[in-house]
DNA sequence: GTTGAAAGCAGGAGGGT
DNA sequence: ACCCTCCTGCTTTCAAC
């Protein structure tokens, strides 16, 4: 039942409360309450407009890797994750110690912003071509495999 | 005016439009207008709850690189593209051809994911350890530099 | 772009299972 | 604990301007 409603929230996060309850068979007040709870229990974090970044002329997406050196891991936080052309920022295990994924207006932008990064660490810069999946929610089908 | 707009939307995707009219200090229904224009532009392609994987039974997070065989590449986007521990799949540049962010129960089961994938191509996988930022919203500061 | 009226929605109180 | 029905105040939407 949580899940159906994770399911159309996360398809559609501004489908209203009526709406929702038609859909899960419920009443709204009681459709209500458990959406308030999944947001208490901190499942639902929050709701956002997707965008799509190349409509507003950052027609350059890339995912820059950067194998940042440790003492220099503070400044590179405050300097290169806070950056608005980056839209994620994942610190991960292995070589390359973060991953970014920037959008830029211009390939000027990018080198630019690479050059940034390079103060910070080797940067292994990769283009991206087209994004199969974006933000895919996450469904209950995640536990039928272990 | 549309910039402030699309962060409000981008921060609160359920915000109300009369909410929104009075932020940008507009009517309504002009508020709505505009509002409407930006989706049908394609600029705003959605709306969804934002969840945290990790509190839902989901504690792993990894990026796996993949480096598909050209010729396997339309079974790699019905196999492993499609699972739902996918949830972003971007076709890039450079020596990994594919990134994918898959989210998972239990080690054996992103065990089972990476040998799936490694049927289609060499694969490199890192753990997340953590998220500095996540979906960041698209800002019109990024208008300043090149 | 604005206003104003009608329909629909959200959030609370109270009661039933 | 969970759900329902009613009621009041906002929100949305459509019209006219």
């Amino acid at each position: 039942m949580d899940w159906q409603l994770l399911d159309l929230l996360q398809r559609d996060g501004r489908m209203t409360f009526a709406e929702l309850a038609k859909r899960v068979s419920l009443s709204a007040p009681a459709t209500t309450e458990r959406v308030r709870r999944l947001e208490q229990a901190g499942v639902i974090t929050g709701y956002a407009a997707v965008v799509a970044p190349h409509r507003l002329g950052l027609p350059i997406e890339a995912i820059v890797r950067v194998r940042v050196r440790s003492l220099d891991t503070p400044r590179f936080r405050e300097r290169v994750v806070t950056a608005p052309q980056v839209l994620d920022a994942d610190h991960v295990t292995g070589d390359d110690c973060w991953l970014l994924r920037v959008v830029c207006r211009t390939m000027a932008g990018l080198e630019e912003f690479v050059e940034l990064a390079q103060r910070y660490g080797d940067t292994t810069t990769s283009l991206v071509f087209s994004s199969a999946a974006r933000n895919r929610p996450v469904t209950r089908e995640l536990f039928g495999n272990p």
